[in-house]
DNA sequence: ACGATATTGATAATAATTATCATAATAAAT
DNA sequence: ATTTATTATGATAATTATTATCAATATCGT
């Protein structure tokens, strides 16, 4: 059984908050997941759209809001102000870099750069609650 | 004079790209500058409205991008997607810490931040041309 | 003052997302 | 299995921020 944890955490999310269980929010999961990609709603929507022609855009917009809710998805923009989505369960925080003639993403982290952010807002005395990093550049498929 | 060398920066770029200048394009660079904050679109409109009620909102949206490109403007968004524009002209470059509570904005700076930039595009064969750094957290004013 | 060209303001269009609401599906109780 | 209360869904309208269109006006070199 594929994805059986994650399922498993929308059911408790779901149990929790006393709310119904459906075919189309299984399916948005499942389309969800197994696209190992950071999508936008009109991508989500149109592979879901293949498998239940009826579904609606309103209804993948809120399922998107569940699973974020239920921390199995993570909202994430790009520049021009579109919004995509990955997965963020078991999934570690990391940031991105991204090119700009492609669009190619990459995933980065450095324990370095988390520690001197937090080194900055202590000394402007703010607690840090999150922040966003994204490099752009261009890659080096792309230059040649 | 007040902003003699930014009107000087506006008229260059307006002559180098055979523009013309207009009433309406030296108030809204005033407004701009006399306003000392991160400010939205609408924001400019309506302090420009003003001083000159007839003014369209389209004319703000379009002077904004020419004040950008002549190098007196940055544009930036936070969190939500509001766009917010900037000085930019005798401005270091900058990253920003907001306040999640109250809004607040502290401009700031980490060479060695940037440095480690530098270093996660290279080693994943990126030439680096921008970033976008934002930190949230709450403020010490909004803690107590 | 003239004429070519750029600018303006009103308004329509666009795009992404959210709100509304009648109808359908779910799940618990009978 | 039926009933019932509640939530979910899909169609569509509304919203918001920004850009495009276009006729009327302003600018600037001659
Ligand atoms: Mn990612
Ligand atoms: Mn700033
Ligand atoms: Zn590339
Ligand atoms: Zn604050």
């Amino acid at each position: 059984m594929p994805f059986e944890k994650e399922r498993e955490v929308l059911s408790g999310h779901i149990r929790n908050k006393n709310l119904k269980h459906s075919e189309q929010r299984q399916i948005i999961l499942e389309v969800f997941l197994e696209t190992e990609k950071h999508l936008t709603a009109e991508e989500l929507y149109l592979t879901v759209k293949k498998k239940v022609p009826s579904i609606g855009y309103a209804t993948i917009y809120r399922t998107l809001k569940l699973l974020i809710e239920a921390g199995l998805c993570r909202e994430m923009q790009v520049e021009n102000g579109v919004t995509r989505y990955e997965h963020h369960y078991n999934h570690e925080h990391h940031d991105h870099l991204v090119c700009t003639k492609c669009g190619k993403f990459v995933e980065i982290f450095s324990p370095d750069i988390e520690k001197l952010q937090e080194k900055i807002a202590k000394k402007n005395g703010f607690v840090l609650e999150r922040h966003r990093l994204e490099l752009y550049g261009v890659c080096g498929a792309c230059r040649r």
